[in-house]
DNA sequence: GGGTATTTGTCCGTATGTATT
DNA sequence: AAATACATACGGACAAATACC
C-alpha cells in the first residue's frame, strides 16, 4: 500500500469521473455513502461493517476540488464539473496593422464576427469609462510617468449568455485634451476607437506588442466568470500595446480569458484558411511527456 | 467576524508574506507556534493560555499551499516560495517565414541567443528520438490518419541550471523514407531541422499556426520543473504547426512552459525594438478589475 | 412561514506514521 | 537514538445551507 487512503479514494473517484461513470454535472455519492463504499473497498480485511472516516473522505474530495474535477455545494452535495465548450480567439492578423488599404473593424466587431462565425451568440457590455492615475504597470507600457492621468474603458464579453472575457483599455489623457472627446463617452464607437483616434488626431496604429501571462483567477474574476472558489482555474492575461509610426505607444489593452473556456491562436506567414476549424482534440499525455 | 478561523489565519499569514514580513524562502513558524500565536490573536476574549487547534492551523496552511504561496516539507517546516525571475519568449518573427532571403536559425539557436541576450545561461538536452503512432491530436494537426507513424523529438530546456520548458516536435515518418534520415539521429542539427528538411526534400516552411492553452501541470511536469505537488502551478502549452507552400503541415511542435517563470510575446507590424526590455511590472488589481 | 431531515463546513481532540536533523 | 515537524487517520460536536413537507 504505497499511497495513503485519501489519495487512493481520490484516484478511484477520478477514474470514475474521467471514464464518465459519474457523468458531468451529476452528483457524487454523499460523504456518508462514500464512507461506507470505501470502507468495504479498502477496509481492513477483517470483515464487514467497516467504514472509513468522514474526514478521510473529505480529504479525498478536497483533492478533487483543487484539481478542478468537482465542486461542493453546502446542503446539496458534490458535483462533477461540466466542461465548457471552448472558444478560440485568433489574436494575430489584426486588420489595422501591416496594410496600406485598410478595412477598419473595431475589436468589438472583430470579436463579434469571429464568435458568430462559429455559430454562437456574442455579447459585449457598454464600456465603463473612468479617468484614473496610471499604475506603474500602465505607465510603463504607455511610456508615461506613473500617476499620469489616463482613460480606462472596461468591458465584459459573453458567449451564449456565459461570461467569457474581461477587457480594459487605457489611453493617454492627452488624446482627450487634443480633441478626441468621444473617448470619455460610455458607449461603443462603431468603427473602432483606433480609427476614431486616427481620424481626429492623425495618430495611426502600425504595430502591436502582445504579452501573455497565466495566473490563477482573483476574487473579482471568480465572481464574474462563476469559477469554483477553490478550483484554481487559470486565466490568460494578454497585454496588448499599440504603437504609432514613431514607435510611440498609443493604447494598452488588458484582456483576461479564463483558460477553461478559451484558447488563443496566432498565425504568421502563409497559413491555410481552415486551420482554426480543426478545433482542439483531447490532449494525450504521451504527446508531451515521454516516460 | 464573518470569516471562519482558518481563513482569518490564512489571510493574516498571506498579508505577512506579501508584505515581505516573512521573506521569500524563509520558514514560517511551526504549526505548534502558530497554534499559540493565533490562539492569543484570535482566541476567545476570556483570557490567557488559549490556543487554536492544530488542524485549524493546518487548514490555513493548506489554503496557502493551494494558492502557491508556501510549500511544506515534512520534518523541516513550511517555507515561503521564492518567486522565479521570469523569462519572456518572443514567439513571433520566426526567421524562417515571411522572408525571401533567409538567415536560417534553428529553434534551439534562437532560444539560446534570446536567453543569452538577457545575460542568462541557456541549456538544451540532446533530443530523445522515438518513432510512434500518431495520437488523434498529433494526427489531426499534421493532417494524417490516426495511428500513422511519426517521428517525435523531445528536449528539455533550462536557464541558469533551472528547468524551464519541455518541447516535443513531431514529423511525418514519410520524411525519413524520402531521405531525411538525420531526423532519426539523437543529436541537435546545427542549422535547424526546418532548413535540413528544405535542403533534402525541398519542403519549405512558409507559415505557422500557434495554438495556446493553459492548464495545470501534470505529474511528469511537476517532477521535471520541481513544482509544488499541490501548488497547482499553471503551464502554457503552445502547439505550433508549420506549413509548406501548399498548405500542407510539415511539423507539430508542442512546448510546455510553467507560467510561474515564463511569459510569451508576439509582435505584429512595426514595433519599437526595445519593447521586450520593459519587462513585466507587478500587476495592479485595479488594472483589470474595477469594483 | 415554520420545522425537520439531509448534506457539507468548521473546529476540536487524539494517536500514530514518516521525514529530517 | 532522540527530538522536531509535518502527514495521515480517526473520532465527535455543532453550524450553515438547502430541500421538502
Amino acid at each position: 500500500m504505497p499511497d495513503p487512503m485519501y489519495k487512493r479514494v481520490a484516484e478511484d473517484l477520478r477514474g470514475k469521473i474521467e471514464s464518465a461513470q459519474i457523468a458531468p454535472g451529476s452528483q457524487l455519492p454523499t460523504e456518508l455513502e462514500l464512507m461506507e463504499e470505501y470502507g468495504e473497498k479498502f477496509g481492513d480485511a477483517s470483515g464487514r461493517a467497516s467504514t472509513i472516516s468522514r474526514n478521510t473522505v473529505r480529504d479525498a474530495i478536497k483533492l478533487l476540488v483543487t484539481r478542478g474535477l468537482v465542486v461542493t455545494r453546502p446542503g446539496k452535495g458534490t458535483f462533477v464539473v461540466r466542461k465548457i465548450d471552448p472558444f478560440m480567439s485568433t489574436l494575430s492578423g489584426s486588420p489595422e496593422v501591416g496594410r496600406e488599404t485598410v478595412r477598419y473593424m473595431s475589436e468589438v466587431e472583430r470579436y463579434a464576427s469571429e464568435v458568430e462565425e462559429s455559430g454562437r451568440k456574442p455579447d459585449v457590455t457598454v464600456p465603463r469609462v473612468e479617468v484614473q492615475r496610471a499604475s506603474s504597470r500602465v505607465a510603463s507600457h504607455l511610456g508615461l510617468a506613473e500617476g499620469t492621468m489616463v482613460i480606462s474603458r472596461y468591458q465584459q464579453r459573453s458567449i451564449d449568455e456565459t461570461p467569457w472575457s474581461l477587457q480594459t483599455t487605457f489611453y493617454p489623457m492627452e488624446f482627450v485634451t487634443q480633441g478626441a472627446t468621444r473617448l470619455l463617452i460610455a458607449e461603443n464607437i462603431t468603427d473602432g476607437i483606433i480609427k476614431y483616434v486616427e481620424d481626429i488626431l492623425g495618430v495611426r496604429q502600425v504595430g502591436l506588442h502582445d504579452l501573455i501571462t497565466a495566473r490563477v483567477a482573483d476574487s473579482h474574476e471568480i465572481a464574474f466568470f462563476d469559477l469554483p472558489e477553490e478550483g484554481q482555474v487559470a486565466v490568460f492575461e494578454v497585454s496588448r500595446v499599440g504603437f504609432d509610426e514613431h514607435g510611440q505607444p498609443l493604447r494598452l489593452t488588458v484582456t483576461v480569458y479564463p483558460a477553461d473556456r478559451n484558447y488563443l491562436a496566432y498565425d504568421e506567414g502563409k497559413v491555410p484558411p481552415n486551420v482554426a476549424a480543426l478545433g482542439v482534440p483531447a490532449l494525450g499525455l504521451s504527446d508531451r511527456s515521454p516516460r
